[in-house]
DNA sequence: CAATGGGATTGAATCGTTTCAAGCTCGAGG
DNA sequence: CCTCGAGCTTGAAACGATTCAATCCCATTG
């Protein structure tokens, strides 16, 4: 494999010029850069990354850390979110490195040895708890980081997150607008901020709307499938009356669809369904579902971006981001 | 940050001796390995993962690119998959690094890229096509790789792959056990080679029952949950006569259902569905579908393991595994 | 008691970059 | 014709580990 004195010596410069051509650091005659950029390529060089790491101090690498232990992550939404930061971080030319930690306990240990051992500049934090032991940790031991997603306190931390309440208050105004009146819940444990945040906003949305708020509407359940599906059986089996369903994730929403149909009450046509992520199974339910899109690649986005101003050294500003609501037909 | 000459003057040693601690090389006095490990946990001392591996000439990271093109993988299989693999890593003490492709022409000069740059050791392929072009590339570049499924050629090149074939022999073998004499398959196109020796696998079950092949009940659609749906629908339409169903993957078979619900032909009951995979959903089907189990947690070992003795210089033997036959209430 | 030998330890070179300070070239100005 | 300085270019010193060869220590043996 060629090094930088290879191409050195084959262009008749020094390393350190060609270090400059490749880093349009320092001046360079525009005949030389010519020539130093004809070797490189000649010669099929890339930089040693070690080598470079090593100098610069910067890995240039965002670590991303995957629980794996009580909740694994198994919403296809997680997948989804790793392709938008994988095309994020090849925009900004960094590399993506994912950790797993089945012990919920470890994590913490495993954030110091990616971050001492310097293999990362600093970590994306993701599935966020209303209290998030990490925040303190990476805070206290000054490792730059981003959290997708915000904690109870709010503290300052940089965070990107997307408005769960103001998708929930939209939905609510929705179906309000369609002279739904009797609006059930689906929501989940709030140990996760996201939870929380979608049902204030659907309780706002109800205030909002002027509806009453009947408690008996609300459920909480797991985050899956069939926690969605388990919670609409125990609504429809109590007979609480309820037109339309609202549920903190797709995933529920699928599951309180199927809940539906086997009650013969056909979703769409007898009680309007909205769910939140816009999973890609959502546009493939029957009915396709109506959801609230959580936007992608802006996430992705905002996200590499503000995780670069942190391992800079500055203090970026959180980014909430608008879910759009896609009507389909399910509601 | 701590370096290995902080730690060696703390333990009174050498860096060279430090150096003999950490990588178990070299003799070392078990009171000097004791002082220096004190040293280690005193100073919380990780060492530089780019200066080992500039002199190592190993970087213990694997790299795993994420095709996001044509076809993006949105399967809830591969987050399994990764899950498996981040797990897989950690046990061996490698890191995982993820990169995505958006230009499926671009993968070959990302690939050499990461390699060339001496970011990862080697890759593992995923998302295998019957002619896939990477194989070559990898090979005349020398790079060493693991793939995740076969080639069409079955060439010389170390993979691990799910028996795909057996697993629909079983699947077929079982229906015909129950009776079924006229079992539908929904395949895919056949430029992935598991489409194919799913495929192949249930042609061979229903020769080894002694059952007729009605090509008219094999139909090819996406990989989707709609690709599923649709077929299924397409068949119902057409007055083919069914009593059992195997789809290439869960996906499609969850749409598979989808259509026989609707159409009033009660999955289970009144046709008996099997799938493939095993992803989470499916259990969390109505009813919970019967489907072939990829061993998830053997994939990843045995991809991680594979992978090493490739980076190693080794020729890795392939690895077959076997799929299992989850009873559930589908079939 | 001196020589021997083997185990433990160390000094120094090296991996491939970046970057500072120093050096070179060349045209303009005195 | 010399000096000066701007603009390019370069030599060499890091960065933090690994590892070979050399040295040291100490117990054993003749």
């Amino acid at each position: 494999m060629p090094t930088i004195r290879d191409v050195a010596r084959r262009a008749g410069v020094s390393p350190a010029t060609v270090s400059y051509v490749l880093n349009n650091s320092g001046p360079v005659r525009p005949e030389t850069r010519e020539r130093v950029l004809r070797a490189i390529a000649e010669l099929g060089y890339h930089p040693h990354a070690g080598a470079r790491q090593l100098k610069r101090r910067r890995t240039d690498t965002l670590g991303l850390i995957l629980p794996t232990g009580e909740r694994r992550l198994s919403d296809p939404f997680f997948l989804e979110l790793i392709h938008a930061l994988g095309d994020a971080c090849a925009v900004h030319q960094l590399d993506l490195l994912i950790a797993t930690c089945r012990d919920p306990a470890a994590d913490l240990r495993l954030i110091d040895r990616l971050y001492k051992g310097r293999r990362v500049d600093g970590f994306l934090l993701i599935d966020l708890r209303r209290r998030d032991p990490r925040i303190a940790h990476l805070q206290a031991a000054g490792i730059p980081f981003v959290a997708f997603g915000r904690t109870e306190a709010d503290g300052a931390f940089p965070w990107v997150d997307v408005d769960g309440a103001a998708g929930m208050r939209q939905a609510v105004a929705y179906l309000a607008g369609k002279g739904h009146r009797r609006i059930a819940y689906l929501s989940a444990p709030l140990t996760f901020t996201f939870v929380y945040h979608r049902l204030e906003g659907y309780r706002q949305g109800m205030q909002a709307a002027g509806l009453p708020l009947d408690e008996r509407l609300i459920r909480s359940a797991r985050l899956t499938m069939e926690g969605g599906y388990e919670a609409a059986r125990a609504l429809l089996a109590e007979g609480v009356p309820f037109t339309a369903l609202l549920a903190a994730t797709d995933l529920m929403a699928l599951g309180a669809m199927r809940a539906l149909h086997e009650a013969g009450r056909a979703p769409g046509r007898e009680v309007a369904v909205i769910g939140f992520d816009d999973i890609p199974l959502a546009a493939q339910a029957h009915p396709p579902l109506t959801t609230l899109r959580q936007p992608m690649d802006q996430i992705g986005e905002a996200l590499v971006r503000a995780w670069l101003a942190a391992v800079n050294g500055e203090q970026p500003e959180p980014v909430l981001l608008p879910p759009t609501l896609i009507l389909r037909e399910s509601a």
